[in-house]
RNA sequence: GGGCCCGUAGCUUAGCAUGGUUGGAGCGCACGGCUGAUAACCGUGAGGUCACGCGUUCGAAUCGCGUCGGGCCCA
């Protein structure tokens, strides 16, 4: 049974069925099951970090994954599509210790690391169940029901195992790195954890002793003397020039030797108030390379005696100050990236508290650096070391919690080294297929070609602790691969491997030491990294790694590709050797509708919810998917929303308007087979079956290269042009015909076996509106479908049912009726006034449109079409026109005479006689040039172009005519106030009709039959001067004849 | 500062790898039409320095170089 569905598209209403119906009747895991066997997909979820509500970006993400399978799915493969999240790291315990009123890592440490922990892990799982729902809302088919999760002990293993692994292969490392520190919290932070903010700082210009050259300095400035005690070396840029310059103050005796990028000499000698100078030497920054100095406070710390100190080269340096930049290794990014490279000592004299340790010298051990900045600076002077001193504001970072000025510091961390594997990286890269291709081929590329090693521990609580445990009495070190590796070796049954429990866990060394785990965790980055195993549940589940990895597709945001891509490349290497995956579509941001990116604080962001609350999820997806190519950032635009969601009711109008008719007649498509009906077909019925299996050719190309937006477009063009803009208006006449007529039979197969296409084409991108559209129509006439348009196989194109030609046919059926519509407005005569004729002249070949001239006679309706041969025209009117130019040098004084008797003469005999042999008017002799012709459109036609020549429409009005005319503006008004009067389709009427002029009153009488059939009435009076009466009566002017009408229920 | 991507009507965009008739749509706007899909639909019109500049070419939205603006990532 086919029902009558609601006037106007109501996603909540829809989706809400949908959404309990799939659930009802478990929809999603038939779909899943019942492909058991097929080809497989392994589909490999970007785990969502669980904090906060899901924003549009999210949502897309999801959206495209969905539509995808979905597809996939329907194609017949077998899909594994576990859900992931990602639930561990620094963002969540910042917002449990806020919940908490924490200010530092102290507070944890009193309130105790496992009711932390534990707070942690609650905290991360309600998120989750929130998002989880949030994301069904969007119509997002993955495992939800059992879904990876990073704080899972199977997926803690698969960390363990990868780093056990990393170990194995020698690319597990241990080494220092320079990171974000306050001193306070004494705690590492991340980067997006510093706030900046303006500070005022000492400004500091040093001169730093060249050894062998007396009396000669290298120039430095700093903005933080704390960090002179650790220096180890000078940077200079090697494109710059340096000059060697002697300057002095009042006694040029007393000169000293200043070295320093040329530009800067002024600059520098104004600050040091120096007198006068000369240049001694100018020379590239590359011959500075290796020259060696004495550290300015080598008396003051012992041990930057054992440090060699020399100048380097590095494009960081800019040409401000000096010229030249001092470099701690152990207290800037630069620095020891620079120190690193160079083999410089990574020297650190400061501890985790911002104190100066005992290896910074007696003098300094113990203060707070920022607090010492005086006393360095006093010291250099002492030591006629400090050229100037004055003060700076700039930005400077600040903890975000406790706001006190970050310091960089390195601290010991452990590495995987990337660096080893990554021209393995790189061969990896070229075998996976991008979406686009410059996603993996430049992108991707460049970031990789420049990777440097992979810092994977962090100084916190809430992550996958590492599982590496030392022996402090010989330093052996062992990596645990699992829980049962380690209750075996450690002797104890351990059941929590997260902190702080594991933290206990101690192993017994063969020194006889007892090995204690290292403190750290794990970079959060490090979990999603080993997903596509640990959603296989691998290294504990051995089996299902072999069936499927590694992943068939990802698809993620272009972010990734420094993130998940990245991370997970690097950790498949080090445990297989090879990518984790073969396929990636990279999608863009979600950006506001000038292009700026969406944040709280512009107030610019909208929410899935939003859009979903107002428009619904269909009209979403349908919008995120078809607005751009998915690599490329969606503006996004309201408008656009309300644009696609209008397209969604329109296929809802289209659907629904059939169905009427259908239950009155009781359809049914299994007695009504559209092949049985092959032969009754009309011409347009087989060009939108031709049209709807094109368009599934369409869908499939474009999925083939995930181009979700040009499949999702050519549904739209399809819905909105093919189906509501021309079939329909095509069919409405059919669906009218009370009889069990062959003709409306077949276009009800036609509509049936369309909208059936349709639905399943519609499936991947708009599953609730498609899904409702199956049940109605397909489940609604065969309980032996499958239950679900989802649980279908996609619906193969029919090459028996397409029919280029007759596409091609009707493209330009539609441009003719469409500039017949043109020069009907031009000659001021509407549609429902018929015309005579239309002809059509071609100005190049056009295809034979002989099967679809009743598609042409009743669109523009007009009583006869004729399509002329290419170049021919309707006989022309023409005049004359006399080229006084031409005609005044020969006739000179008889001219005007001349011109007269042109004018005077029949135009077409002056043509043809000047065409044949040649034309005197009385004594003149009339050259071909003296006379133009124009031709003139009669005055009963009217004309417009289409792309292929031009069209002609005769709006002569006879009698006959006018009586249609007249006859479809009554009907047209009857049907209106049938409307009005809320009666159903098949409701009969009684009418009078009073037409208050006697010409046109006999015009209509002759189509009195017509219109009662029209417009259902049992009885129907017309005449001039009639009483009208009924349940409903309305005046009308029609044409400036004054009409009353009155209906009632017959 | 570097890498990659993007920049076409007021808005959202097609076209750009293979340069070639007047650069297509939709929304919005103005005017007209249709009417048992009707708070829908159709036609016509106005609206474009194809971000800007230079170059290659007989010819550039399309190819190259540079500039500006936006995005992601890095510094």
């Amino acid at each position: 049974m086919i029902s009558e569905v609601a006037s106007q598209y109501d996603a909540k209403e829809v989706e809400g069925r949908v959404r309990k119906f799939w659930e009802d009747r478990g929809i999603y895991a038939l779909a899943r099951t019942m492909r058991t066997g097929g080809r497989k997909f392994f589909f490999v979820d970007g785990p969502p970090y669980t904090t906060g509500r899901i924003h549009l970006g999210t949502a897309w993400n999801k959206i495209i994954k969905d539509s995808i399978l979905r597809y996939r799915s329907m194609n017949g493969f077998e899909i594994k599509d576990r859900a992931g999240w990602d639930m561990h790291g620094l963002p969540i315990e910042v917002k449990v210790e806020e919940h908490l009123g924490f200010k530092s890592k102290k507070d944890i440490e009193t309130y105790g690391v496992d009711r932390f922990i534990d707070k942690c892990k609650e905290f991360a799982l309600s998120q989750k169940d929130q998002m989880t729902e949030q994301f069904r809302t969007l119509g997002a088919w993955l495992n939800w029901e059992d879904p990876y999760m990073t704080l899972k002990d199977e997926y803690l293993e698969a960390a363990w195992w990868t780093l056990k692994r990393a170990n194995e292969r020698n690319l597990l490392e241990r080494g220092f790195r320079v990171v974000n520190w306050c001193p306070r919290c004494e705690t590492a932070i991340a980067d997006a954890e510093v706030e900046y903010w303006e500070e005022t700082d000492p400004s500091i210009y040093v001169k730093f002793p060249i050894i062998g050259e007396e009396n000669t300095f290298m120039m430095i400035w700093t903005t933080t003397p704390w960090t002179i005690p650790a220096n180890v070396g000078v940077a200079v840029h090697p494109d710059f020039e340096y000059s060697r310059v002697r300057a002095w103050k009042d006694d040029p005796e007393e000169a000293e030797i200043l070295i320093m990028a040329s530009p800067l000499v002024e600059n520098v000698l104004r600050e040091g108030r120096y007198k006068d100078y000369e240049v001694l030497e100018r020379f590239a920054g590359t011959e500075l390379l290796g020259l060696r100095y004495q550290h300015p406070l080598a008396d003051l710390i012992p041990a930057q005696r054992d440090i060699e100190h020399t100048v380097h080269l590095a494009d960081f340096v800019t040409a401000e100050n000096t010229g030249s930049v001092h470099i701690a290794p152990g207290h800037g990014l630069e620095d020891f990236e620079l120190g690193v490279a160079e083999g410089m000592a990574i020297f650190c004299p400061v501890g985790e508290d911002g104190r100066y340790t005992k290896e910074a010298g007696e003098k300094y051990a113990g203060k707070y650096v920022r607090a010492a900045n005086r006393e360095v600076d006093e010291d250099l002077a002492d030591r006629g070391l400090l050229l100037a001193e004055g003060e700076i504001v700039h930005r400077y970072g600040h903890c975000w919690r406790c706001k006190t000025p970050i310091i960089y510091i390195a601290t010991p961390q452990w590495f995987l080294k990337i660096s080893e594997i990554r021209d393995d990286m790189l061969d990896e890269i070229a075998k996976v297929k991008w979406y686009p291709d410059w996603a993996g081929s430049a992108r991707f590329r460049d970031w990789v070609s420049g990777a440097r090693d992979w810092c994977i521990s962090r100084q916190r609580y809430w992550g996958i602790p590492l599982p590496i445990w030392i022996c402090p009495e010989c330093e052996k070190m062992e990596v645990m691969g699992s829980m049962e590796e380690l209750s075996q070796r450690s002797g104890t049954v351990v059941s929590d491997l997260h902190r702080p429990a594991v933290d206990f866990v101690t192993l017994k060394c063969p020194c006889g030491g007892v090995m204690r785990r290292v403190p750290d965790v794990f970079d959060v980055w490090f979990d999603s990294a080993v997903a596509s195993w640990a959603t296989l549940d691998y290294p504990r589940d051995k089996d299902q790694i072999k069936e499927w990895w590694p992943a068939d597709f990802i698809t993620e945001g272009h972010d990734q590709t420094r993130g998940w891509f990245y991370s997970q490349l690097g950790a498949s290497m080090v445990s297989f050797g090879v990518a984790p995956y073969r396929s990636v579509l990279m999608h863009g941001f979600t950006l506001d509708d000038k292009g700026k990116k969406m944040s709280k604080s512009i107030g610019n962001v909208v929410s899935p919810e939003e859009v979903v609350g107002k428009y619904g999820a269909d009209t979403l997806r349908l919008y995120v998917l078809s607005s751009n190519a998915p690599w490329e950032d969606i503006h996004f635009s309201w408008e656009e929303v309300a644009n696609t969601h209008r397209m969604l009711n329109i296929l809802w109008n289209a659907y629904r308007f059939p169905l009427p008719y259908m239950i009155l007649d009781g359809f049914d498509p299994a007695k009504t087979p559209l092949d049985k009906f092959r032969n009754g077909l009309r011409p347009e019925d087989r060009w939108i079956l031709s049209r709807a299996n094109t368009l599934a050719v369409e869908v499939e190309t474009s999925m083939g290269s995930y181009q979700l937006q040009r499949a999702t477009r050519a549904i739209a063009d399809f819905v909105l042009e093919d189906l509501s803009r021309w079939y329909i208006q095509l069919v409405r006449p059919r669906t009218w015909i009370e009889t069990d007529d062959p003709d409306k039979l077949a276009a009800y197969a036609a509509i049936f076996e369309v909208m059936a296409t349709l639905a399943k084409v519609l499936a991947p991108f708009a599953p609730f509106t498609a899904e409702t559209i199956y049940q109605n129509l397909v489940r609604g006439t065969d309980p032996g479908a499958p239950e679900s348009v989802h649980l279908c196989d996609w619906h193969r194109p029919r090459d028996d049912l397409i029919d280029p030609g007759l596409e091609e046919e009707m493209a330009l059926v539609r441009e003719v009726v469409e500039a017949v519509s043109n020069a009907r407005q031009k000659g001021g005569r509407k549609l429902r006034w018929p015309v005579s004729e239309v002809m059509i002249s071609p100005s190049k070949e056009i295809p034979d449109l002989e099967d679809l001239l009743g598609v042409l006679k009743s669109q523009t309706n007009c009583k006869r079409v004729t399509v002329m041969n290419v170049g021919e025209k309707p006989p022309m009117e023409i005049a004359t026109n006399p080229v006084p130019k031409k005609i005044g040098p020969a006739f000179k004084g008889e001219a005007q005479k001349v011109i007269q008797a042109i004018k005077e003469a029949d135009p077409t005999k002056v043509k043809e006689a000047i065409d044949l042999a040649g034309c005197s008017l009385g004594p003149y002799a009339i050259a071909p040039d003296m006379v133009e012709f124009i031709e003139k459109i009669p005055e009963n036609l009217v004309a417009a172009d289409f792309s292929r020549g031009n069209v002609y429409v005769d709006i002569t009005l006879t009698e006959e005519l006018k009586a249609e005319g007249y006859a479809r503006e009554i009907v047209r008004r009857i049907q209106d106030m049938r409307k009005e009067l809320d009666l159903r389709v098949e409701e009969k009427i009684e009418a009078s009709v009073r037409v208050e002029d006697d010409g046109v009153l006999k015009l209509v009488e002759a189509m009195k039959d017509h219109i009662a059939g029209e417009v259902r009435a049992i009885r129907l009076e017309m005449g001039c001067a009639l009483e009208v009466g009924g349940s409903l009566v309305k005046d009308w002017s029609v044409e400036d004849v004054e009409m009353a009408i009155g209906i009632s229920r017959g």
